[in-house]
DNA sequence: GTCTATATCAGGATAGAC
DNA sequence: GTCTATCCTGATATAGAC
């Protein structure tokens, strides 16, 4: 009987990884047209040649840090680092804080979304993964939060949910992503507390 | 005395502006660094050479060409489209759909978008004047229009004004620029509507 | 001021030894 | 499977004639 061979028909995922991580600094800084082979060559520590051993060429080694990190970066799952019983007000204000809380403190967070958004012309099909996995996931989440709180009175949780995520992604972009918070300044817990008075209904006794 | 000479310092704004309407195109197609003279150089009927005698290099065209869009581009200021008359949640439904409207219609729009986005790591300068032209604009027309308006007993005009824009884009985004709206599925009319019903006082009886 | 022609060099991708 | 060395296309930018 054949000798069971250890399974390694994936050409050596050691330099896989280092291909992976260094392509994935150029790509967020330089975008993938503005990427460059030999800097990813010379921070993964490898030669060209392994780079195209590896993968079939540029686009697909771009394609691949994207999706994967499609998967693995975390805007709106916050769920599991809070508490589900706080009354849903105080909830809601904490999701919200610790999500712009963690795009300020990544900043590979906020090249992700540039790089997903100005390539979404040319690549399409990562903008949908980007959406998938991250964007409707925080939708979902939510409609199903104001969902499952009745007390709250949303009408439309639907649309509340977009309206709060909404919110929450403008304010990143204007401060965040193009750096212009000075330019249109508003202080954040008052935006918080503001968007938090319009989302629950107007006659609260006791949320 | 001399002569009144005709004044043509700036070098002939007839090639001037073939170059420029040529380099937007291809900026605008491919980004800052998939951008090919070549083609700019094609679209424009000009020699290449013509190009760096009115522009220094690359960057100066591109930043020239995005400034210029800045000023031009109107994505929020429909205001001379629409009437003033309307009772305001008429109005703002119409200045909401026509904002709409506008960017759907205009695929410029969207891949300025992208660009703005996609450079705004390594062309700062470029989204803050984006913000200032066109992002305040539309935001401090707003809040000017909901405390025009009392009888809406808008809170804090200027975070509702936040939260409408924000509503907006963050639905342009994701139908138009991500490409994605088939995966995060939403009528138009529900969105606005339910958006203006969180909007406008709960207890509306004159709007 | 505008062109043609070219310098210069960097990019992605591969051949062939080990 | 990995490296070194190289191919070759095509990019930005310029020199020099008109």
């Amino acid at each position: 009987m054949t000798k069971a061979k250890p399974v390694e028909r994936e050409l050596s995922s050691k330099k896989t990884e280092l291909i992976l991580e260094g392509a994935m600094q150029e790509f967020l800084e330089h975008g993938y047209a503005g990427a460059r082979i030999d800097r990813i060559v010379e921070a993964a520590g490898v030669s060209k040649a392994t780079v195209y051993r590896h993968f079939p060429d540029k686009e697909a080694l771009f394609t691949a840090i994207i999706q994967q990190m499609s998967c693995r970066k975390t805007i709106f799952e916050l769920q599991s680092q809070q508490s589900f019983e706080e009354s849903p007000s105080v909830f809601l204000k904490q999701y919200a804080s610790k999500m712009l809380d963690n795009v300020a403190e990544d900043p590979q967070v906020l090249t992700f979304l540039r790089i997903i958004v100005g390539e979404s012309g040319r690549f399409p099909e990562l903008a949908r993964a980007f959406v998938i996995n991250i964007e409707k996931v925080g939708l979902e989440f939510l409609t199903q939060y104001l969902t499952n709180h009745p007390q709250l009175q949303i009408a439309d949780p639907e649309v509340t949910a977009r309206v709060f995520i909404g919110t929450l992604i403008h304010f990143v972009i204007l401060r965040d992503v193009l750096q212009s918070g000075d330019l249109v300044p508003i202080e954040r817990d008052r935006l918080l507390d503001s968007l938090l008075n319009l989302i629950v209904s107007k006659n609260e006794v006791s949320l």
